[in-house]
RNA sequence: GGCCCUAUCGUCUAUCGGUUAGGACAUUUGCUUUUCAAGCAAAGAAGGCGAGUUCGACUCUCGCUAGGGCUGCCA
Protein backbone atom coordinates (compact mmCIF):
# COMPACT_ATOMS: atom_id res chain seq x y z
CA UNK A 1 0.00 0.00 0.00
CA UNK A 2 1.12 3.35 -1.00
CA UNK A 3 1.91 5.39 2.32
CA UNK A 4 0.02 8.57 2.87
CA UNK A 5 0.65 11.09 4.93
CA UNK A 6 -0.38 14.29 5.85
CA UNK A 7 -0.24 17.61 7.91
CA UNK A 8 -3.39 19.45 9.33
CA UNK A 9 -2.23 23.06 10.61
CA UNK A 10 -5.39 25.10 11.17
CA UNK A 11 -5.64 28.94 9.97
CA UNK A 12 -6.04 30.04 13.39
CA UNK A 13 -2.28 31.39 13.26
CA UNK A 14 0.87 31.05 11.33
CA UNK A 15 3.04 28.12 10.85
CA UNK A 16 3.75 27.20 14.21
CA UNK A 17 8.09 26.04 13.82
CA UNK A 18 6.68 23.03 15.99
CA UNK A 19 3.85 22.00 13.00
CA UNK A 20 7.04 22.84 10.70
CA UNK A 21 9.17 20.17 12.17
CA UNK A 22 5.89 17.85 11.57
CA UNK A 23 5.35 18.80 8.10
CA UNK A 24 9.26 18.30 7.82
CA UNK A 25 9.39 14.62 9.12
CA UNK A 26 6.18 13.46 7.32
CA UNK A 27 7.72 15.02 4.49
CA UNK A 28 11.24 13.13 4.52
CA UNK A 29 8.95 9.69 5.36
CA UNK A 30 6.52 10.23 2.53
CA UNK A 31 9.80 10.92 0.20
CA UNK A 32 11.86 7.91 1.72
CA UNK A 33 9.09 5.85 1.23
CA UNK A 34 7.94 6.79 -2.49
CA UNK A 35 4.80 7.96 -0.84
CA UNK A 36 2.68 11.29 -0.73
CA UNK A 37 2.77 14.38 1.47
CA UNK A 38 -0.35 16.51 1.87
CA UNK A 39 -1.81 19.54 2.99
CA UNK A 40 -5.31 19.96 4.78
CA UNK A 41 -6.43 22.83 6.29
CA UNK A 42 -8.65 22.22 9.57
CA UNK A 43 -10.78 25.22 9.73
CA UNK A 44 -13.71 23.42 11.19
CA UNK A 45 -13.07 26.47 14.04
CA UNK A 46 -15.27 28.82 11.45
CA UNK A 47 -14.78 31.48 14.11
CA UNK A 48 -10.56 32.00 14.50
CA UNK A 49 -9.70 30.68 11.21
CA UNK A 50 -8.66 33.29 8.53
CA UNK A 51 -7.82 33.25 4.57
CA UNK A 52 -4.86 35.37 5.52
CA UNK A 53 -3.39 32.42 8.22
CA UNK A 54 -3.84 29.99 5.66
CA UNK A 55 -2.02 31.88 2.80
CA UNK A 56 0.92 32.61 5.08
CA UNK A 57 0.92 28.96 6.10
CA UNK A 58 1.38 27.95 2.47
CA UNK A 59 4.10 30.36 1.88
CA UNK A 60 5.81 29.29 4.95
CA UNK A 61 5.81 25.90 3.82
CA UNK A 62 6.82 26.88 0.13
CA UNK A 63 9.76 28.86 1.99
CA UNK A 64 10.57 25.72 3.67
CA UNK A 65 10.82 24.06 0.46
CA UNK A 66 8.14 21.63 1.80
CA UNK A 67 6.08 21.52 -1.38
CA UNK A 68 3.07 19.20 -0.88
CA UNK A 69 1.15 16.94 -3.09
CA UNK A 70 -1.71 17.29 -4.56
CA UNK A 71 -4.43 20.00 -4.06
CA UNK A 72 -4.63 21.81 -0.30
CA UNK A 73 -8.05 19.94 1.40
CA UNK A 74 -9.85 22.41 3.09
CA UNK A 75 -12.18 20.88 5.64
CA UNK A 76 -14.46 24.05 5.45
CA UNK A 77 -15.42 21.73 1.98
CA UNK A 78 -15.99 18.57 3.11
CA UNK A 79 -19.50 19.24 5.50
CA UNK A 80 -21.49 17.12 2.93
CA UNK A 81 -19.35 14.05 4.13
CA UNK A 82 -19.45 14.86 7.52
CA UNK A 83 -22.92 15.20 7.94
CA UNK A 84 -23.37 11.90 5.74
CA UNK A 85 -21.23 10.02 7.99
CA UNK A 86 -23.20 11.45 11.36
CA UNK A 87 -26.25 10.36 9.67
CA UNK A 88 -25.22 6.76 9.15
CA UNK A 89 -23.74 6.96 13.10
CA UNK A 90 -26.53 8.11 14.19
CA UNK A 91 -29.07 5.83 12.57
CA UNK A 92 -26.66 3.01 13.69
CA UNK A 93 -27.16 4.31 17.45
CA UNK A 94 -23.53 4.84 17.85
CA UNK A 95 -24.01 8.41 17.85
CA UNK A 96 -26.59 10.33 20.10
CA UNK A 97 -27.69 13.42 20.58
CA UNK A 98 -26.91 15.01 24.15
CA UNK A 99 -29.17 17.91 24.72
CA UNK A 100 -27.61 18.99 28.66
CA UNK A 101 -26.98 22.51 28.51
CA UNK A 102 -23.45 23.97 28.52
CA UNK A 103 -24.22 25.12 32.63
CA UNK A 104 -25.65 21.64 33.35
CA UNK A 105 -22.16 19.97 32.53
CA UNK A 106 -20.01 22.49 33.95
CA UNK A 107 -21.47 21.53 36.97
CA UNK A 108 -21.63 18.20 36.62
CA UNK A 109 -17.43 19.03 36.08
CA UNK A 110 -16.82 20.92 38.66
CA UNK A 111 -18.52 18.25 40.70
CA UNK A 112 -16.22 15.48 39.48
CA UNK A 113 -13.15 17.51 40.39
CA UNK A 114 -14.45 18.40 43.71
CA UNK A 115 -14.72 14.86 44.34
CA UNK A 116 -11.33 14.12 42.23
CA UNK A 117 -12.88 11.60 40.43
CA UNK A 118 -11.87 12.06 36.14
CA UNK A 119 -13.70 14.80 34.65
CA UNK A 120 -15.92 13.06 32.34
CA UNK A 121 -19.97 13.22 30.74
CA UNK A 122 -21.43 9.48 30.92
CA UNK A 123 -24.76 11.09 28.92
CA UNK A 124 -27.73 9.46 30.17
CA UNK A 125 -29.58 10.66 27.16
CA UNK A 126 -27.97 8.20 24.94
CA UNK A 127 -30.21 4.96 25.32
CA UNK A 128 -33.83 7.33 25.98
CA UNK A 129 -35.54 9.21 23.54
CA UNK A 130 -33.43 12.00 23.77
CA UNK A 131 -30.82 10.50 22.29
CA UNK A 132 -32.78 10.23 18.88
CA UNK A 133 -34.14 13.44 18.77
CA UNK A 134 -32.20 16.25 16.90
CA UNK A 135 -31.09 19.22 19.08
CA UNK A 136 -28.07 19.68 21.23
CA UNK A 137 -24.39 18.42 20.56
CA UNK A 138 -23.62 14.88 19.05
CA UNK A 139 -21.58 12.82 21.16
CA UNK A 140 -20.14 8.96 20.86
CA UNK A 141 -21.55 6.33 22.70
CA UNK A 142 -18.33 4.90 24.42
CA UNK A 143 -18.92 0.98 26.32
CA UNK A 144 -18.37 1.72 29.73
CA UNK A 145 -16.81 -1.87 30.48
CA UNK A 146 -14.20 -1.04 33.10
CA UNK A 147 -11.57 -3.65 31.90
CA UNK A 148 -11.65 -2.37 28.10
CA UNK A 149 -8.97 -0.49 26.94
CA UNK A 150 -7.85 0.95 23.41
CA UNK A 151 -4.54 1.07 22.61
CA UNK A 152 -2.11 1.03 19.49
CA UNK A 153 1.23 0.87 18.37
CA UNK A 154 2.80 3.56 18.56
CA UNK A 155 6.12 4.02 15.19
CA UNK A 156 7.60 6.05 17.98
CA UNK A 157 6.95 4.85 21.52
CA UNK A 158 5.89 1.44 21.61
CA UNK A 159 2.72 0.56 22.86
CA UNK A 160 0.21 2.65 24.44
CA UNK A 161 -2.91 1.90 26.36
CA UNK A 162 -5.95 3.94 27.47
CA UNK A 163 -9.04 2.74 29.56
CA UNK A 164 -12.02 3.47 27.73
CA UNK A 165 -14.01 3.95 31.19
CA UNK A 166 -12.12 7.16 31.45
CA UNK A 167 -13.08 8.60 28.47
CA UNK A 168 -16.65 9.40 28.80
CA UNK A 169 -18.96 9.94 26.00
CA UNK A 170 -16.65 12.49 24.31
CA UNK A 171 -18.51 15.04 21.96
CA UNK A 172 -17.88 14.93 18.13
CA UNK A 173 -19.84 17.48 16.48
CA UNK A 174 -21.48 20.62 17.52
CA UNK A 175 -24.44 20.09 14.89
CA UNK A 176 -24.49 17.99 11.88
CA UNK A 177 -23.06 20.35 10.11
CA UNK A 178 -20.45 21.33 12.81
CA UNK A 179 -17.53 18.62 13.18
CA UNK A 180 -15.35 19.02 16.52
CA UNK A 181 -12.13 18.17 15.74
CA UNK A 182 -11.29 14.36 16.93
CA UNK A 183 -14.62 13.54 14.17
CA UNK A 184 -13.85 15.58 11.46
CA UNK A 185 -10.16 14.39 11.56
CA UNK A 186 -11.50 10.31 11.01
CA UNK A 187 -13.23 11.18 8.40
CA UNK A 188 -10.69 13.18 6.50
CA UNK A 189 -7.55 10.70 7.42
CA UNK A 190 -9.83 7.92 6.05
CA UNK A 191 -10.63 9.86 2.96
CA UNK A 192 -7.45 10.80 1.92
CA UNK A 193 -6.20 7.15 2.64
CA UNK A 194 -3.68 8.40 5.07
CA UNK A 195 -1.44 5.57 5.97
CA UNK A 196 0.65 6.80 8.71
CA UNK A 197 -0.52 9.82 11.16
CA UNK A 198 2.99 11.82 11.67
CA UNK A 199 2.20 14.45 14.89
CA UNK A 200 3.15 15.89 17.88
CA UNK A 201 3.09 14.44 21.12
CA UNK A 202 0.20 16.39 22.32
CA UNK A 203 -2.30 14.66 20.22
CA UNK A 204 -1.39 11.54 22.25
CA UNK A 205 -4.65 11.73 24.70
CA UNK A 206 -6.66 12.19 21.15
CA UNK A 207 -5.51 9.19 19.86
CA UNK A 208 -7.41 7.25 21.87
CA UNK A 209 -10.96 8.66 20.56
CA UNK A 210 -9.79 8.89 17.32
CA UNK A 211 -9.47 4.98 17.26
CA UNK A 212 -12.91 4.47 18.66
CA UNK A 213 -14.46 7.10 15.87
CA UNK A 214 -12.43 4.42 13.60
CA UNK A 215 -14.40 1.34 14.82
CA UNK A 216 -17.88 2.97 15.12
CA UNK A 217 -17.10 3.78 11.47
CA UNK A 218 -15.65 0.02 10.72
CA UNK A 219 -12.60 1.55 9.19
CA UNK A 220 -8.93 0.33 9.17
CA UNK A 221 -6.73 2.55 11.84
CA UNK A 222 -3.86 3.92 10.40
CA UNK A 223 -0.43 3.45 11.58
CA UNK A 224 0.70 6.27 14.30
CA UNK A 225 4.29 7.88 15.47
CA UNK A 226 4.17 10.84 17.86
CA UNK A 227 6.86 13.59 17.87
CA UNK A 228 8.48 14.88 20.92
CA UNK A 229 7.83 18.35 21.42
CA UNK A 230 10.21 21.35 21.00
CA UNK A 231 10.46 22.69 24.20
CA UNK A 232 11.80 26.76 25.58
CA UNK A 233 14.51 27.47 27.49
CA UNK A 234 12.55 26.63 30.48
CA UNK A 235 11.49 22.90 29.13
CA UNK A 236 8.34 23.91 28.18
CA UNK A 237 5.87 23.57 24.90
CA UNK A 238 7.48 26.08 23.24
CA UNK A 239 5.62 29.07 22.73
CA UNK A 240 5.30 33.16 22.25
CA UNK A 241 6.69 33.89 25.55
CA UNK A 242 9.31 32.28 24.76
CA UNK A 243 9.70 33.99 21.17
CA UNK A 244 9.49 33.92 17.40
CA UNK A 245 7.50 30.58 17.55
CA UNK A 246 6.22 31.27 13.58
CA UNK A 247 8.09 29.69 11.24
CA UNK A 248 8.12 32.41 8.88
CA UNK A 249 9.37 34.48 11.50
CA UNK A 250 13.03 33.25 10.50
CA UNK A 251 13.34 34.40 7.23
CA UNK A 252 14.81 37.72 7.51
CA UNK A 253 17.87 35.45 9.62
CA UNK A 254 17.97 32.16 8.40
CA UNK A 255 18.29 30.51 5.09
CA UNK A 256 15.40 27.76 4.81
CA UNK A 257 18.10 25.24 4.53
CA UNK A 258 19.31 26.05 7.47
CA UNK A 259 16.24 26.02 9.53
CA UNK A 260 15.24 22.38 7.89
CA UNK A 261 18.54 21.01 8.82
CA UNK A 262 18.50 22.69 12.49
CA UNK A 263 14.87 21.09 13.11
CA UNK A 264 15.50 17.80 11.49
CA UNK A 265 18.72 16.93 13.69
CA UNK A 266 17.08 18.84 16.53
CA UNK A 267 15.36 15.57 17.07
CA UNK A 268 16.29 12.79 14.76
CA UNK A 269 19.83 11.21 14.61
CA UNK A 270 21.74 11.34 11.69
CA UNK A 271 24.96 10.87 11.02
CA UNK A 272 26.23 14.30 11.16
CA UNK A 273 25.46 17.72 11.86
CA UNK A 274 25.16 19.60 8.50
CA UNK A 275 22.97 18.09 6.60
CA UNK A 276 20.36 18.86 3.49
CA UNK A 277 17.42 17.75 2.45
CA UNK A 278 17.64 15.11 0.33
CA UNK A 279 20.65 13.51 2.77
CA UNK A 280 17.89 13.36 5.63
CA UNK A 281 15.26 11.20 3.16
CA UNK A 282 18.34 8.70 2.95
CA UNK A 283 18.62 8.42 6.48
CA UNK A 284 15.42 8.98 8.01
CA UNK A 285 13.70 6.34 10.43
CA UNK A 286 11.08 6.27 13.01
CA UNK A 287 13.81 4.37 15.42
CA UNK A 288 15.92 7.19 14.81
CA UNK A 289 13.39 9.94 16.17
CA UNK A 290 13.94 11.15 19.77
CA UNK A 291 11.46 10.06 22.20
CA UNK A 292 11.72 13.18 24.33
CA UNK A 293 11.28 16.73 23.85
CA UNK A 294 14.13 18.76 22.95
CA UNK A 295 15.22 22.62 23.98
CA UNK A 296 15.26 24.90 20.86
CA UNK A 297 18.59 26.06 21.09
CA UNK A 298 19.07 29.48 19.30
CA UNK A 299 22.60 29.81 18.88
CA UNK A 300 22.79 26.03 17.30
CA UNK A 301 20.60 27.74 14.54
CA UNK A 302 22.90 30.27 14.02
CA UNK A 303 26.05 27.87 13.65
CA UNK A 304 23.89 25.62 11.47
CA UNK A 305 22.90 28.86 9.53
CA UNK A 306 26.45 30.13 9.36
CA UNK A 307 27.63 27.08 7.56
CA UNK A 308 25.09 27.10 5.35
CA UNK A 309 25.59 30.80 4.27
CA UNK A 310 29.66 30.31 4.05
CA UNK A 311 28.81 27.60 0.96
CA UNK A 312 25.94 29.87 -0.50
CA UNK A 313 26.33 30.60 -3.83
CA UNK A 314 27.01 34.56 -4.07
CA UNK A 315 24.72 35.06 -6.74
CA UNK A 316 21.80 33.60 -4.34
CA UNK A 317 23.06 35.80 -1.42
CA UNK A 318 22.69 38.77 -2.89
CA UNK A 319 19.86 38.08 -4.22
CA UNK A 320 18.34 37.41 -0.88
CA UNK A 321 19.90 39.74 0.77
CA UNK A 322 18.94 42.56 -1.88
CA UNK A 323 20.52 45.49 -0.03
CA UNK A 324 20.61 47.91 -2.91
CA UNK A 325 18.93 46.93 -6.11
CA UNK A 326 21.19 45.06 -8.91
CA UNK A 327 24.40 45.29 -5.88
CA UNK A 328 26.56 42.75 -5.64
CA UNK A 329 29.97 41.78 -4.70
CA UNK A 330 32.17 39.57 -6.56
CA UNK A 331 32.46 35.88 -5.64
CA UNK A 332 36.05 36.39 -3.88
CA UNK A 333 34.66 39.36 -2.28
CA UNK A 334 31.63 38.21 -1.04
CA UNK A 335 33.30 35.92 0.98
CA UNK A 336 34.15 38.68 3.24
CA UNK A 337 30.80 38.50 4.61
CA UNK A 338 29.84 35.44 4.17
CA UNK A 339 32.46 33.76 6.04
CA UNK A 340 31.38 35.57 8.84
CA UNK A 341 27.64 35.91 9.11
CA UNK A 342 25.65 34.30 11.41
CA UNK A 343 22.03 35.71 11.00
CA UNK A 344 21.31 37.03 7.61
CA UNK A 345 20.48 40.61 8.91
CA UNK A 346 23.85 41.04 10.53
CA UNK A 347 25.14 41.86 6.79
CA UNK A 348 23.97 45.20 7.61
CA UNK A 349 26.86 45.42 9.48
CA UNK A 350 28.81 45.43 6.14
CA UNK A 351 26.94 48.23 4.94
CA UNK A 352 30.53 50.11 4.03
CA UNK A 353 30.89 47.96 0.98
CA UNK A 354 27.48 49.74 -0.75
CA UNK A 355 27.11 53.18 0.89
CA UNK A 356 29.21 55.33 2.79
CA UNK A 357 30.35 55.38 6.25
CA UNK A 358 29.27 57.71 9.16
CA UNK A 359 31.15 57.94 12.01
CA UNK A 360 32.45 59.83 14.99
CA UNK A 361 35.58 61.21 14.53
CA UNK A 362 37.05 59.89 18.19
CA UNK A 363 36.69 56.19 16.81
CA UNK A 364 39.71 57.28 14.47
CA UNK A 365 41.68 57.38 17.43
CA UNK A 366 44.36 54.41 17.77
CA UNK A 367 44.01 53.36 21.60
CA UNK A 368 48.08 53.56 22.14
CA UNK A 369 48.13 56.81 20.19
CA UNK A 370 46.37 60.25 20.38
CA UNK A 371 43.95 61.54 17.57
CA UNK A 372 46.56 64.04 16.22
CA UNK A 373 48.82 61.68 16.11
CA UNK A 374 46.40 59.04 14.81
CA UNK A 375 45.38 61.03 11.60
CA UNK A 376 48.99 62.04 11.21
CA UNK A 377 50.03 58.47 10.31
CA UNK A 378 46.54 58.55 8.62
CA UNK A 379 47.82 61.31 6.31
CA UNK A 380 50.91 59.46 5.30
CA UNK A 381 48.50 56.69 5.01
CA UNK A 382 47.03 58.35 2.20
CA UNK A 383 50.12 58.99 0.56
CA UNK A 384 51.39 55.53 0.28
CA UNK A 385 48.12 54.68 -1.43
CA UNK A 386 48.25 57.26 -3.77
CA UNK A 387 51.56 56.28 -4.94
CA UNK A 388 50.83 52.58 -4.84
CA UNK A 389 49.92 50.64 -7.85
CA UNK A 390 46.88 48.45 -7.21
CA UNK A 391 47.72 46.42 -10.19
CA UNK A 392 50.50 44.98 -7.96
CA UNK A 393 47.75 43.51 -6.15
CA UNK A 394 46.70 43.29 -1.84
CA UNK A 395 50.30 41.69 -0.72
CA UNK A 396 52.38 44.32 -2.51
CA UNK A 397 50.15 46.89 -0.63
CA UNK A 398 49.94 45.42 2.64
CA UNK A 399 53.67 45.25 2.08
CA UNK A 400 54.04 48.79 1.75
CA UNK A 401 51.98 49.46 4.63
CA UNK A 402 53.97 46.69 7.23
CA UNK A 403 57.23 48.57 6.09
CA UNK A 404 55.64 52.22 7.36
CA UNK A 405 54.55 50.49 10.06
CA UNK A 406 58.25 49.35 10.82
CA UNK A 407 58.96 52.70 10.84
CA UNK A 408 56.06 54.24 12.86
CA UNK A 409 57.16 51.42 15.46
CA UNK A 410 53.31 50.42 15.71
CA UNK A 411 50.93 48.39 13.29
CA UNK A 412 47.90 49.20 14.74
CA UNK A 413 48.67 53.19 14.53
CA UNK A 414 48.66 52.34 10.74
CA UNK A 415 45.94 49.99 10.44
CA UNK A 416 43.32 51.45 12.92
CA UNK A 417 42.83 54.46 11.56
CA UNK A 418 42.90 53.36 8.31
CA UNK A 419 40.06 50.24 8.83
CA UNK A 420 37.71 53.21 10.19
CA UNK A 421 38.24 55.90 7.79
CA UNK A 422 37.16 52.61 5.16
CA UNK A 423 34.16 50.93 7.72
CA UNK A 424 33.50 53.46 10.27
CA UNK A 425 33.96 50.19 12.22
CA UNK A 426 35.79 49.23 15.11
CA UNK A 427 35.82 45.45 13.73
CA UNK A 428 35.50 44.79 9.84
CA UNK A 429 37.55 42.60 7.51
CA UNK A 430 41.43 43.17 7.00
CA UNK A 431 41.35 47.30 5.53
CA UNK A 432 43.35 46.27 2.84
CA UNK A 433 40.83 43.48 1.57
CA UNK A 434 38.01 46.36 1.72
CA UNK A 435 40.34 48.77 0.03
CA UNK A 436 40.77 46.37 -3.01
CA UNK A 437 37.16 45.79 -3.02
CA UNK A 438 36.28 49.66 -3.51
CA UNK A 439 39.06 50.31 -5.04
CA UNK A 440 41.96 52.98 -5.12
CA UNK A 441 39.74 55.97 -6.08
CA UNK A 442 37.03 55.84 -3.37
CA UNK A 443 39.95 54.33 -0.65
CA UNK A 444 41.19 57.78 -1.39
CA UNK A 445 38.34 59.39 -0.94
CA UNK A 446 36.86 57.60 2.37
CA UNK A 447 40.56 57.91 3.89
CA UNK A 448 40.80 61.61 2.42
CA UNK A 449 37.46 62.90 3.96
CA UNK A 450 38.66 60.89 7.18
CA UNK A 451 41.46 63.06 7.37
CA UNK A 452 39.93 66.29 6.64
CA UNK A 453 37.06 65.70 9.31
CA UNK A 454 39.37 65.83 12.06
CA UNK A 455 41.55 68.45 11.07
C1' G B 1 -6.68 15.71 41.01
C1' G B 2 -6.88 11.91 36.77
C1' C B 3 -4.67 9.80 32.40
C1' C B 4 -0.48 9.57 29.24
C1' C B 5 4.64 10.56 27.77
C1' U B 6 9.72 11.37 29.12
C1' A B 7 14.53 11.17 32.09
C1' U B 8 23.23 10.90 29.87
C1' C B 9 27.65 17.27 29.93
C1' G B 10 24.54 24.25 30.23
C1' U B 11 21.94 22.57 25.25
C1' C B 12 21.11 18.58 21.15
C1' U B 13 22.66 13.68 21.48
C1' A B 14 25.89 8.44 20.89
C1' U B 15 26.02 4.02 23.80
C1' C B 16 21.50 -1.00 22.27
C1' G B 17 25.21 -5.52 29.88
C1' G B 18 31.79 -5.03 30.17
C1' U B 19 33.91 2.06 26.94
C1' U B 20 39.37 6.40 29.89
C1' A B 21 30.83 7.28 28.82
C1' G B 22 31.99 9.48 22.34
C1' G B 23 30.48 13.78 19.13
C1' A B 24 28.23 18.70 18.07
C1' C B 25 26.68 23.73 19.83
C1' A B 26 27.90 26.89 23.77
C1' U B 27 31.83 28.19 27.40
C1' U B 28 37.16 28.90 28.74
C1' U B 29 42.32 28.99 27.14
C1' G B 30 46.18 29.04 23.46
C1' C B 31 47.85 29.96 18.34
C1' U B 32 47.10 33.69 14.46
C1' U B 33 46.64 39.05 14.53
C1' U B 34 45.83 46.07 13.00
C1' U B 35 40.22 45.32 15.55
C1' C B 36 36.15 41.84 15.53
C1' A B 37 35.11 37.43 13.64
C1' A B 38 36.51 33.14 11.01
C1' G B 39 40.12 29.20 11.15
C1' C B 40 43.32 25.79 13.93
C1' A B 41 44.60 23.46 18.76
C1' A B 42 43.36 22.29 23.71
C1' A B 43 40.55 22.20 28.37
C1' G B 44 36.50 21.91 31.73
C1' A B 45 31.57 19.73 31.68
C1' A B 46 26.89 14.23 32.25
C1' G B 47 24.04 8.80 33.46
C1' G B 48 17.87 12.07 39.30
C1' C B 49 17.21 8.59 43.70
C1' G B 50 16.30 3.58 45.76
C1' A B 51 15.68 -1.52 45.29
C1' G B 52 16.09 -5.91 42.24
C1' U B 53 18.20 -9.23 38.06
C1' U B 54 23.44 -10.27 36.86
C1' C B 55 30.15 -12.17 37.64
C1' G B 56 29.18 -7.13 35.88
C1' A B 57 24.55 -2.12 34.92
C1' C B 58 23.90 4.47 31.96
C1' U B 59 21.92 0.19 29.46
C1' C B 60 16.96 -4.87 31.80
C1' U B 61 12.63 -4.90 35.85
C1' C B 62 9.98 -2.37 39.75
C1' G B 63 9.19 1.78 42.92
C1' C B 64 10.03 6.84 43.93
C1' U B 65 11.18 11.67 42.30
C1' A B 66 11.31 15.37 38.68
C1' G B 67 9.79 17.59 34.11
C1' G B 68 6.28 17.79 30.28
C1' G B 69 1.57 16.94 27.57
C1' C B 70 -3.64 16.29 27.69
C1' U B 71 -7.92 16.77 30.66
C1' G B 72 -13.31 22.25 25.51
C1' C B 73 -19.65 22.49 22.17
C1' C B 74 -10.22 24.81 20.11
C1' A B 75 -7.19 22.34 16.89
Amino acid sequence: MKVKVRIAPSPTGFLHIGTAQSALYNWLFAHKNGGEFHLRIEDTDKERSTKEYEQSILDALEWLGLKWDGKVVRQSENTAKYREVLEQLLSEGKVFYCHHTKDELEAERQAQEGEKVPPQHVCNHKDSEKGTTPGGIIRLAVTRDADSTVSFEDEIRGHIEFKTSLLGDFSIAKSLDEPLYNFAVVVDDADMEITHVIRGEDHISNTPKQILIYEALGLAVPKFAHLPLILGSDKSKLSKRHGNTAAIGYKKDYLPEAVINFLGTLSHTFSKEIMTKKEMIEEFEFSKVHKSGAVFDVKKLNWINSQWVKNLDPAIFWKIMNVIPGFSLSDDDTTLITERLERLSDAQEFSYFWKEPEYDKELLKWKKADLDKSIETLTEVKKIIDDFDFEKGKDGLRKVLDEFSVKVGDKGLVYWPFRVALTGREKSPDPVDIAFVLGKEKTLERVEKAARLSS
